[in-house]
DNA sequence: GTATGATATATCACAACCGACATAGATAGA
DNA sequence: TCTATCTATGTCGGTTGTGATATATCATAC
């Protein structure tokens, strides 16, 4: 189980609710994992039961009370096994490429359609990746001095690039390729 | 639910058995793409139920019975109408991201290992797909007399072999940012 | 003054997906 | 002859993940 090591790895930096975290996925791993409150609420409670967090309750007055969850020593063990631990190449699941697998069964303008519009939102993608989510990646990095940590958050973003211009590249040239296709193909 | 869809678009060749639509699966779309057959058994169920497919049982002596389906003429319209209908991406999910991300947390040599190894399962990745997973498309295209729909199946390779490509690229690059890091960070 | 969106918690039902198990004849190799 | 793999069907229980709904305060914008 992924999301629970994630959930480690980020409590392993400091102590948080179940609502910070989520926002933690939204601005620093949502482009490889991501993960719904009604996912995280639960997978903490059962990791609490299994000894790798405890939970301390804030009490405020006039606003919702905080869970606040920490790691313990057998969290901190358990998240260096499983880095350290071998990873299998995880499966991929890329909806798109079914469509275009079958796009046999559309006219050449339709596929194009859904080709030009893939290619649309994977520059959006990618203007956002090296501008906006970049930024706040820098600006993480100064916020906590963790300086070490921030070179491997930077690894991971330099590949989700190389990612989305792949899709640009492919695209591009998948698009030429169906332009010249001959009409009665 | 693309798995459905998928499902549709194997039948809309010819007639198949659900063994023989995972066999299809582990030939051509496993790349991105996958089901088991735990899986596949209940969705055709399913599909069977919603009029989109229909179901012919083929009584063999000494042998198990075939249970082969065939895809409806409300089934060929579910299909023409998910491949027009234009798609959101796909959610990216990378478990190996999730261990180079908290990699600040491992040792200089341990993180390495890691990402060597994930180097050459991407490389032997690449080499299966420009040997043998080609030449099994090909010979799809020769068997089957599909080239328009060929053409559209070795676009899906071509992706398959850029995002490879990315990871193989990107582990070198990674590699050796690492490897020259100072060893007091 | 009113509406919205953010903060903060969480439950519930459901869908998707996986791994183990069960059955059983055919075939091929050690 | 034994063993393993292939063909062919599925079930069952469990985990993972989604979408809808509920509650309640506070700050901001219109």
């Amino acid at each position: 189980m992924s999301l629970k090591h994630a959930l480690l790895g980020f409590l392993s930096y400091a102590p948080m609710t179940g609502y910070e975290l989520k926002q933690h996925f939204d601005q620093s791993i949502y482009y490889f994992w991501n993960a719904k409150l009604s996912q995280i609420y639960p997978t903490l409670n059962r990791m609490k039961e299994e000894g790798l967090l405890t939970m301390e309750v804030k009490y405020q007055e006039d606003k919702p009370n905080r869970k606040v969850y920490h790691i313990t020593d057998a969290g901190r063990e358990e998240l260096q096994r499983w880095l350290r631990e071998p990873a299998d190449l995880s499966p991929v699941r890329v909806a798109f490429l079914i469509k275009v697998f079958f796009g046999g069964r559309l006219e050449k303008e339709e596929i194009l359609a859904q080709l030009r519009r893939h290619l649309a939102l994977r520059r959006e993608q990618l203007a956002a990746y090296r501008g906006p989510v970049r930024e706040v990646l820098q600006q993480n990095i100064e916020a906590t001095g963790l300086e070490r940590e921030g070179f491997f958050w930077g690894l991971t973003l330099d590949m989700g690039i190389k990612y989305v211009e792949g899709w640009i590249e492919w695209c591009e040239r998948a698009i030429e390729k169906i332009e010249a296709m001959n009409d009665d193909m």
